[in-house]
DNA sequence: CATACTAAGTGTTGAAAATACACTTTTATT
DNA sequence: AATAAAAGTGTATTTTCAACACTTAGTATG
C-alpha cells in the first residue's frame, strides 16, 4: 500500500447562467501571453484550481470561483469526482500546465461543483491573471481543456435532475419574473416543451412561487403578472 | 495559489448485501494487535484505503474492496466525495492511523463508492492484515471510525435513489428469485410497504424481469414461480 | 387419505393525476 | 380605431395509482 504523495486535488466549477436568451455556462480563457513561448493554442476551460491544504471542498469551490471570476455567494453543489490518471496528460493541455503549475506533471483529481445564477444579477470579471471570462451557450461549447467537456456534461445532467426533483429554478431567475420566463427556463434546461395551462397549474401547487402586486411594464402586449420566490418555502419545495 | 502537496486521496466502499433477513453493510474491524500499545479501542469502519498513484478511482475502489474483503466483480458506483479538512483528525481515530499510515497526520479526502451483492453469492474474507469482516444490518450499525457513519448514510440515500430510478435490484438478488423476494427487497431498501397485487403489476412492465420455467421447491406452501433478470434488458430498465 | 397450514397468485373499482386543446384579454404601436 | 403580441384561463379524456379479499398448490400431520 504505497502512499500517494504526489497527487493533487482540484475543484472545477460549472456555473450556469440563465436569461431569456438561453442557458449559458461560464468559461475562462487561458491567458495567451502566460505561455507565449510554449506551443499550443489557448483553450477555454471551466474555472477550477487546486484546493488549499486546510480548506474544505465546498469552501475551495467558492474561493476558486470567486478568485477566477469574481462571482460570489452562489448555490454550489458537488456532483462528481473525476480521477482518470491521464485526465491532465493530453498533449494539448501540457503547455498550459507548464506555464501555471509548479508541478505540471502531477496527477490531478478534481471534484466538480455546479452553481446557478441569473445573468441579470451577476457580472463576472476575469481575475487579473486570467485571460478572460465569458458566458457561452451550453449548446455552443467547443472543445475544452482537459476532460472539461465531460465534466460539463455531468453538470448538465445533475442540473436537470435537481431541477426536476428539487425545483432549484429560483437560483437562475431574477428576483421578479413572469410565469412565461419560468416556463422557458424549465423548457431550456430540461430540453422539452410544456403546455402553458398545465405548467401554470403545477406552479400554483408550488408554495414557494408567490404572486406580487406588480405587473410587467413597457411591453407591447398584455403585461404579465410578476412573481417571486418565497425563501421561507424553498426548503420544502 | 499554493500547491497542495501533502494531501491524500482514498476511496471508501459501502458494500450492501441482501438476503431474506434484511439489508446488510460490510464492515471491517480494525485489527486489535496492530496497535496494542496505542490507546483507543478498535472500531469498525468501511473498507477503504489510499489510492495508488497511477490508478483510476473506480479501479481503486475495486482493488481496495478486493484486498480488504476478497469481494470481486461487483457493481460499484461513485456517490460523493468527502473532504472536510478535519475528517480524520478526531482523537478516536488517530491511534489507529498512526499504526497503519506512514504519514498519519496527513489530510485525507475520500471518494465514496457503493456496491451491491447478493449474500447468497459472495462470502467475504478478511485480508490477512485486516482484523475481520462482517455483515452488519444497516439498522444496527454502531459508531464507526472517521466520518464513516455519514458516508454510510450518503450511500443509503444513493442506493434508494438508484433503486427507484434505475431498478438496480438485480445486483442484490440471487440469479433465481421469487416476486415475494423482489418485493421484500424493495420494501427493505426503501423502507416502505407495497401492495402485493400492485407491485406485481409494476413488475410485469419491467422487461428485464423474466419468468423461468421453474418453481420453488421444498417449501411448505404453494411453490412460487421463479424469475431471473435478463441482462440484455437491464440497460433500458 | 383427509385435514390443516402457509404463502402464492389473481381483477376490479374509484380517485387522482396527467394530458390535450382554443379562445379572450390587455397593453403598446401605427 | 385597428393591429400586433404575448398573457391568461377551463374542461373533457386518458392514464396512472391505490385500495381491497378470496382461491390455489404444495407440504406436513394424524
Amino acid at each position: 500500500m504505497q502512499p500517494n504523495e504526489s497527487l493533487h486535488l482540484s475543484v472545477d466549477c460549472v456555473l450556469f447562467g440563465y436569461d431569456d436568451d438561453g442557458l449559458k455556462v461560464l468559461l475562462i480563457n487561458q491567458k495567451e501571453d502566460t505561455y507565449a513561448h510554449a506551443q499550443g493554442r489557448p483553450m477555454s476551460q471551466l474555472p477550477g484550481d487546486l484546493i488549499l491544504i486546510d480548506e474544505g471542498l465546498e469552501a475551495a469551490a467558492e474561493r476558486v470561483l470567486f478568485e477566477l471570476t469574481q462571482v460570489n455567494g452562489v448555490y454550489l453543489k458537488q456532483f462528481h469526482a473525476y480521477g482518470d490518471p491521464d485526465r491532465v496528460k493530453d498533449h494539448k493541455d501540457r503547455a498550459w500546465l507548464r506555464s501555471v503549475r509548479t508541478l505540471p506533471e502531477q496527477r490531478v483529481i478534481t471534484v466538480g461543483y455546479f452553481g446557478l445564477v441569473s445573468l441579470h444579477d451577476h457580472s463576472p470579471q476575469p481575475a487579473s491573471f486570467a485571460g478572460g471570462v465569458s458566458w457561452v451557450d451550453v449548446n455552443e461549447v467547443g472543445p475544452l481543456a482537459f476532460d472539461h467537456n465531460s465534466i460539463l456534461n455531468g453538470a448538465i445532467e445533475a442540473l436537470q435532475t435537481q431541477l426536476e426533483t428539487h425545483h432549484i429554478s429560483f437560483e437562475l431567475l431574477p428576483k421578479k419574473f413572469t410565469l412565461s420566463q419560468l416556463q422557458d427556463l424549465y423548457e431550456t434546461v430540461l430540453d422539452k416543451k410544456f403546455d402553458k395551462r398545465n405548467f401554470r397549474k403545477n406552479v400554483k401547487k408550488m408554495s414557494h412561487v408567490v404572486p406580487l402586486d406588480e405587473k410587467q411594464q413597457g411591453v407591447m402586449h398584455k403585461p404579465a403578472q410578476l412573481f417571486s420566490f418565497n425563501p421561507d418555502q424553498i426548503e420544502n419545495a
